[in-house]
DNA sequence: CTCAAAAAGTAAAACGATTTATCGCTGTCG
DNA sequence: CGACAGCGATAAATCGTTTTACTTTTTGAG
């Protein structure tokens, strides 16, 4: 082991180096570094000279130990790996940057116990607020470890509201309703919902207020639902039954499919049938994919605005700890945008809010 | 502002009054909760006891203040959106924790100065390693930085070989190759190579890779190259110009595509042009994707073993951290899959070792 | 039973910043 | 002329833990 040195690293230079270099104390050191304004322009200059010199820079956990202050903002996130989140965490990171914050990231990977795990971290770090996007939903343990530890915190996605904290969700429920418009309008009377996830809020919505719209609309129309949490394969094959149980009349005309994952699924069991899309069977799915348009037929489907989501999550945050916030928690509901393309069938005369995309 | 109390949150217990509680000192409070063995097992059950009661949690910045000891360490992403780097980091991160680690990811955004700004901070938090995925290849700015500041580090994606610290990457060459064998072999003789991204190391090499292989076996093929750093829609265009440019006989007859990005920008442009693949064109691509067995055709892509690599960069790492490493670095090449599906056209007499996918 | 060595325990000194309490100085006002 | 306010600066206290350097207790051999 030959560079195995026990000594610290390239001596880094501390407070106490910098105000014997600038022949002050480290007070005031500490007071020009935190840009507070008693400090003689000539001291304050020799200061700012030193630290370039020694190549100064804080050492936030020193600094994190007897100060308030908390510049960063954790977000724990059920999953990375998901295009929605993905962008969900990008939106998010670059909000707080533009706030002067920084952020660290974590996942939960869909498991409560992760989730708190995660979230007693963050409250280890001290940090300003947290941005939760909770496995279950805002009853869900995260939500109550949050309270009782009386930290910072915004609820994102698969919330709808809380008595305590803000929260921001796309409104799935409006969007879903907007989809059963779009397929009863078209005449379609037998419709599949698949789902991939039971147990998140947002699935439920978005399946509650299809359902809801759907028989508003008819009554006497046939929803079959399809949703579980089984893993990819079982659920493969759960398509796959479905649709050999209900081959011929008993087929429904249109598919609704509530994520990203569940379109995937759906898109490639009807592939491998042979089954015509839209001719068939039209398919709607909830949570738009770069892929969706290159598909052939390409996807209509639900968009959510992540982008806005992730800057009003940052910002109801921000307003809370920084101490400019309202009273009462607010509950932001998020409009989505359905993009028309060639699985919904045919064009039809359609609300002119709704924007061809594609 | 009713709930703002200055004191701090629901008074977190410290070593002392654990101390206290269990009737000894803080140090020895101490050496239990590092599990040192010199402490009485009556003790050691009453200081377990006196934790239990007040749910006390070692302090990790006042810990780590003193003490020399980093369980944690960094990521430093490009991109959180891409699919790629969300399952690596997914990865990394389940290999971290099962080392017992803890994982801190933060995206530089394709930015050396956010990728420069990111590693200082992830010093200053003391992680133990940090795992690097550079903006540009191993000789960037990045490197330099982890090198000056003497941190332990490993490489992933995107590099080749480095002097000091181990290295984990896809053989994006060899792949490559395979991919020329594969369109060579089935006779095209005029390919176009797309690519989004011309900085990165990771796409020079799967250019480099293909455009030697091509020309080993027949030096009289033609390969155009369109790679640009340029934003979507330009992109968008220059595909869309090229295509006009090089129509009829002019047209290739394959396309290999360097990135999932680029595989979804050239299907999408063939789409338009209702240019028939594979039977017009044969399309190609580098990086595997869910979405791409539910086009049509569903698309042939080289798969890159992004769990192997996370495992292997984790272990690597550590290995280092944890000083059992070798003098010399070793720079790790993970061989990728290539999934044969529609989109490269019929099935050709196939070497084993590729599997049929889709 | 004695005594040295090993084990267990502890008070106090770090760690590197921020914050507090105080101090000297300059000018102003009564 | 003395007191006082205000500004800048600083020494020292502080944050919660780990580590050091020591003291006390236990153990085991003779």
């Amino acid at each position: 082991m030959p560079q195995d040195d026990p000594w610290k690293n390239p001596k880094r230079a501390t407070i106490h180096d910098v105000a014997r270099k600038a022949g002050v104390s480290a007070a005031t050191v500490s007071k020009v570094m935190r840009g507070i304004a008693t400090v003689k322009a000539a001291n304050a200059e020799r200061v700012r000279e030193a630290v370039a010199a020694l190549d100064y820079r804080i050492d936030p956990i020193a600094s994190g130990l007897r100060g308030e202050n908390r510049r960063i903002i954790g977000a724990v996130i059920p999953d990375l790996e998901s295009p929605f989140f993905g962008a969900l965490v990008t939106g998010l990171e670059r909000a707080a940057e533009e706030a002067g914050y920084h952020m660290i990231v974590a996942s939960s990977r869909e498991s409560e116990a992760r989730e708190a795990d995660l979230i007693a971290r963050m409250n280890d770090w001290r940090v300003a607020g947290t941005v939760l996007v909770p496995v279950r939903s805002e009853r869900g343990s995260g939500t109550r470890q949050l309270k009782a530890l009386d930290m910072q915190a915004v609820l994102v996605d698969r919330v709808s509201a809380d008595d305590r904290y803000d929260t921001v969700t796309a409104d799935n429920s409006a969007a879903s309703a907007a989809v059963a418009d779009l397929l009863i309008g078209a005449g379609h009377r037998h419709i599949l919902l698949h789902g991939a996830t039971r147990t998140s809020k947002a699935m439920r919505t978005r399946l509650e207020g299809f359902v809801a719209r759907a028989n508003a609309l008819d009554p006497s129309v046939t929803i079959d639902t399809q949703v579980s949490d089984d893993t990819r394969d079982v659920q493969r094959r759960a398509i796959k039954d479905y649709f050999e149980a209900h081959a011929g009349s008993a087929r429904p005309s249109a598919v609704f499919s509530l994520s990203q994952h569940s379109t995937l699924l759906v898109l490639s069991e009807l592939r491998r049938r042979a089954v015509a899309i839209p001719d068939d069977i039209a398919l709607v799915g909830f949570d738009d994919a770069d892929w969706m348009q290159t598909t052939w037929p390409s996807i209509t489907a639900v968009a959510q605005p992540v982008a806005v989501m992730a800057e009003a999550a940052v910002a109801a945050l921000l307003a809370r700890v920084e101490g400019e916030a309202t009273a009462f928690p607010v509950s932001r509901l998020e409009p989505c945008r359905m993009i028309l393309r060639e699985s919904a069938g045919p064009d039809y005369e359609m609300p002119r809010r709704f924007r061809r995309g594609g």
